[in-house]
DNA sequence: CCACCAATCAAACGATTGTTTGGTGCGGTG
DNA sequence: CACCGCACCAAACAATCGTTTGATTGGTGG
C-alpha cells in the first residue's frame, strides 16, 4: 500500500514532464530512458511507439479534465453557478496536472492524423459542454445575449493559458485564481436587470 | 513596385508557415528548402542557423504586436477605452499574422537560453503594458479593485488563444471578435456605481 | 568583355533518431 | 527442480538531421 506507482506509470510521468518542458520532438527516447536509468530500446517493453506514448498522455489529460467537469454540467445548478464551478474546476485541474495538461494543449500537431482526430473529438466534446452552459444561461435570460461560440473560446483561452504561467509557489492558489476568473466572466455575462 | 518581396522575406514567410503548422522541431531545413525549390544547404546563404531563423521569426511577431499596441497605451484615452482598443488591436494582429504569432506563442521552449531570454524580455515588456492599463483603471476607480496580475493573464490567455481557432472564413471578422472580447472584459471590470 | 557578386548546387560530415531483434538474469510458481 | 514471463541489455538498422565547404551559375556594372 502507499507508493503504488508501477514502472509503467513512472514512464508516463517522466515522459509527460519531458514532453511538456522540452516539447515532443525535442525529447528523444534516449532522454526518457536516461531518467529511468534504462536503455532506450527497453522502453518498447512498455509502449508501442513514441507517438503512441504521446497519444496516451494526451488522452489521459483530456479524460481527467472531462471526468471532473462533466458532473458539474449535468447537475441541476443554475447556469451561472454551473459556469463558475466549471471555470474553477478547469483551472484547478490544469494546476494539478500541469505536465499532462501542457502536453494535451500543446502537442496536437505532433500526432498523426488518425490519432489527432480522436483527440480532437474529445476536445470538441468538451467545447460542447462549455457551450451548453452558455446557451442555457442565455436562453433563461440569466446571461446577456452573447455570441456563445466566441465567448466559449474566450473562456477556454483564459483557463487554458494558465498552464503557461501558473506556479504552485505563486501568491494565489489554483482555486483562488479560478475564483477570480469566474468573477470576471460572470460579471461580464450576467444580465443586470435595471427594471 | 508591387510585388516587392525579396527572396529572403519569402524564406521567412515559408518558414513561419511550416513552423506554425508542423512545429519547429518537426520541420526540417529540407522541408523549407523544398518549398523554395532549392537545396537545404543553400538556405545558409540567407540565415545563420535554424535556431537563428526561429529567433528572427519570433522577434518579428512580438515586435509587430508591440508596435501596434504601444501607441494605444501611451495615448491620453481613459483606461476603459484604452483597454478596449488594446484587446481589439491584439486580436486583429493575431488574426493578421497567424503564422508569425503562432510561432511566437508556441516555440519559446525551442530557443536556446540566451535567445529565449531576449524574447522573454519582450514578452514581459508587453505584459507590463497591459498591467499598466489595468492598474491605472483600478487606481482611478474606473475598474473594480481586482488582482491585476491574474486579470492580465486572463486577458492575455483570451486573446492569445485566438490563434488556435480563428479562421478568416469564420462568421465573424477579427475586429468583431475583438469587440466581443472587449465588451466581455469591460463589463467584467467596470465599477458600477449603485450610489 | 571582364570582373564581380549574389544565388545556388553538389557532396560530404558526424551525430542522433526511433525501432527491431535476440538474448539474459531473476523472482516467483507449480 | 523446472519453468515462465517480466524487465531489461546489447547491438545493430537505415534514415534523417543541421551544417560546412568549394565550386558553379547567371546577370549586372564598369
Amino acid at each position: 500500500m502507499g507508493n503504488e506507482t508501477t514502472r509503467r506509470e513512472e514512464l508516463l510521468i517522466v515522459a509527460a514532464r519531458l514532453f511538456s518542458r522540452k516539447g515532443y520532438h525535442a525529447t528523444s527516447m534516449q532522454d526518457i530512458a536516461d531518467e529511468l536509468n534504462i536503455l532506450r530500446g527497453s522502453l518498447y517493453h512498455y509502449i508501442e511507439s513514441k507517438e503512441g506514448l504521446l497519444y496516451e498522455l494526451m488522452e489521459l489529460g483530456i479524460q481527467t479534465l472531462m471526468e471532473r467537469v462533466r458532473p458539474i454540467v449535468e447537475s441541476d445548478l443554475p447556469p451561472d453557478e454551473k459556469l463558475a464551478r466549471l471555470i474553477r474546476q478547469h483551472t484547478i485541474t490544469i494546476a494539478s496536472y500541469p505536465d499532462f495538461m501542457a502536453v494535451f494543449l500543446h502537442e496536437l500537431k505532433s500526432l498523426s492524423p488518425p490519432r489527432r482526430e480522436r483527440i480532437l473529438a474529445y476536445r470538441q466534446e468538451y467545447d460542447h459542454l462549455v457551450r451548453r452552459i452558455l446557451a442555457e444561461g442565455v436562453e433563461r435570460g440569466v446571461f446577456r445575449p452573447v455570441d456563445v461560440r466566441v465567448v466559449s473560446f474566450a473562456l477556454l483561452g483564459m483557463v487554458n493559458w494558465v498552464y503557461q504561467w501558473y506556479s504552485p509557489d505563486g501568491p494565489l492558489s489554483a482555486e483562488e485564481i479560478g475564483t477570480v476568473f469566474a468573477n470576471l466572466v460572470l460579471q461580464g455575462l450576467l444580465d443586470r436587470d435595471d427594471t
